[in-house]
DNA sequence: GATGAATGAGTATTCATTCAT
DNA sequence: TATGAATGAATACTCATTCAT
């Protein structure tokens, strides 16, 4: 019964935005579930009330954070491998993409930490993760097909490059380790990625 | 001031065990916020009250269950490898890790979302992921010197193929897509993990 | 500070008097409690915020709904009675009267049931009530003075009869009982008001 | 998912009577939406959980508070009846049930004022009123039997009399008049009503 | 006068944990 | 040891009322 306006003046989408902002930072820090709306509220510097005229409920906002999230993660990716437009040196390039992807992983680490976990306690935001990453994919299809690579499987095999770098950004970020080479770990997945689509 | 017991009679020790699997069984099922200690008690057969003597609190529940899922997911996976004693075909062989990998995956496939939003919603629990993965590792490691393959970077390599078989899995499980095909995915990765090791 | 002004512009009356329309219907349909007055200022097509210059608070509308209603309820009965001059056929007349009532129940029933409790809530829309019942049991006795009935204690002569017939009219609004041989209880009402009157 | 449960030792029928003795002496004070659970725990002598499992929400505690209020109001009037054998002098007699009834009236006023309203807020509420009148009006018939009156339509005459009585309850209680004779009003209730049996 | 966005106090209900028995 | 009744802090959401425009 009480509606949810969709903010259409200026200031009320700034105040929608502060709200999600809030979320996204707050939910990254503790967790979904340890993330109070009036916690929310207060940091986004809004009463209480006004969420709840924005978002129909809690999860309405987890939803428009983690949509920022995805966001704020992959359109740098997709940005820089648009950069690339020819295949002059296959290897600075890939290495170069690995490091922004990285970067971009360190950057957001806690939140990533929370976005997965967030994806897997409920379908909504699951399906938000899938659609996200199909979007991904088809961007890496088509800057390979626009660099002129052309394989059977391009798909599957866009597929398994992304999940290498993405394994591998996490490797960075998350299980640090003393004993590991990290420079070998990137060094060795440019050469399987070169492996998969140059023959 | 209540102190919490270790068990040592034999009826106590299957207490335990009742209310570790039914911690597992539930958080699987509903997700560790949306299970109350109640309702573990009662599918472990046992009263609200007993639990808070073998275990300090909810969360500790949590860990021993998500220490128990690692054994039932990880042992499998390396009792197979064991079976591997030589370097024959090594083809078929993968393959046939990457099939159990898979089946495990995806039996345990929803305590498997669970138990990773989990490692991510804890840092005790994210530790406990850390090691078993380490441990895995480590028994490929040995697994891959005991059938005489011997490269550089033997760690680093296997980081990366267990990565990949990581991946390959949840692509299974969780992305189930009519576009892919995912008999190629599961044969082009052998053939990179091949790559790997096998120049 | 916010003055409550009474409207003298054509208008403002109007407005004021779509405020209190709404109000008793919504107050009706849902009860006063579990009506907002976002709803009722929505209904009467005013903003929520002029609301608070016709009316102190909700309660205030609640008052105004109520004079309304209860003039909607007794004004017609009064009228009814009005058009019986003289004593020809008293129980044919007053079999009139009860079948007005009846009707004007029913067509309020529902408004009718939460108006009661309403009164209930409330001191000042208990006083409402109660004058309102005044007013109509004094009409009562200018009627049968008008139709040259003349007895002792008048006044309670009346209430007694106006009991009956308000009685019965909720039984046949709100006892709906298959059991029960309602013209009986018609017919038998008239007889005992009779009995009050001529004896 | 939380199970009410039905208590069955003493101690705790006894909590959940304190509980509903809280909530009819509170919701008869300040009405069923102005009472908070936690007042109701509060006097009740209990936590507010504790409520909540004994009872399923709020109005379940409404609906075994408006139980027992009628329990505690009509009963009496029965035993009252009861206790009339023979139909020596229906005059005294009946004059004695008004007075008990209006005893009872006075005796729970505000309670009844709240009652009332409260069955025209929930029709769970207001089924509970009806078979409560039902019950009232059989035993009434099943008196007047027994003192050997035997006349046609006896349950609307039963209905008719019922209903003299509460009115005359009502207004004693709730419209005290200085301008009224109230004894007036008893004897002639009492007259009509031996018009109603005893023609 | 009029709007409707904003406020924030208020509340039913849940649930981890304790404790009398 | 074991029970399960009891506790009470915690929290999402609502809504009468205000106020900047």
């Amino acid at each position: 019964m009480p509606e949810i306006r969709e903010p259409i003046k200026q200031t009320s989408i700034e105040k929608k935005n502060k709200i999600i902002d809030a979320g996204l930072k707050i939910f990254s820090e503790k967790g979904y579930y340890n993330t109070t709306t009036a916690e929310i509220a207060k940091v986004a510097g809004v009463s209480t009330g006004i969420v709840y005229q924005y978002f129909k409920d809690k999860k309405d906002i987890l939803i428009y954070a983690v949509k920022k999230y995805y966001d704020r993660l992959f359109n740098p990716i997709a940005s820089e491998l648009e950069k690339i437009t020819k295949l002059s040196d296959f290897d600075e390039q890939m290495k170069s993409v690995i490091d922004v992807s990285i970067k971009l992983h360190r950057a957001n680490s806690v939140a990533h930490e929370e976005m997965i976990a967030m994806s897997h306690l409920d379908p909504d935001i699951h399906q938000l993760f899938i659609e996200s990453e199909h979007r991904i994919i088809e961007r890496i299809v088509q800057f390979l097909e626009s660099i002129d690579i052309d394989v059977d499987h391009m798909h599957e095999k866009a597929h398994i490059a992304y999940n290498m770098v993405e394994s591998l950004s996490h490797e960075f970020v998350y299980h640090q380790d003393d004993d590991v080479d990290y420079d070998f770990l990137v060094s060795e997945t440019v050469r399987l990625i070169k492996a998969i689509f140059v023959n």
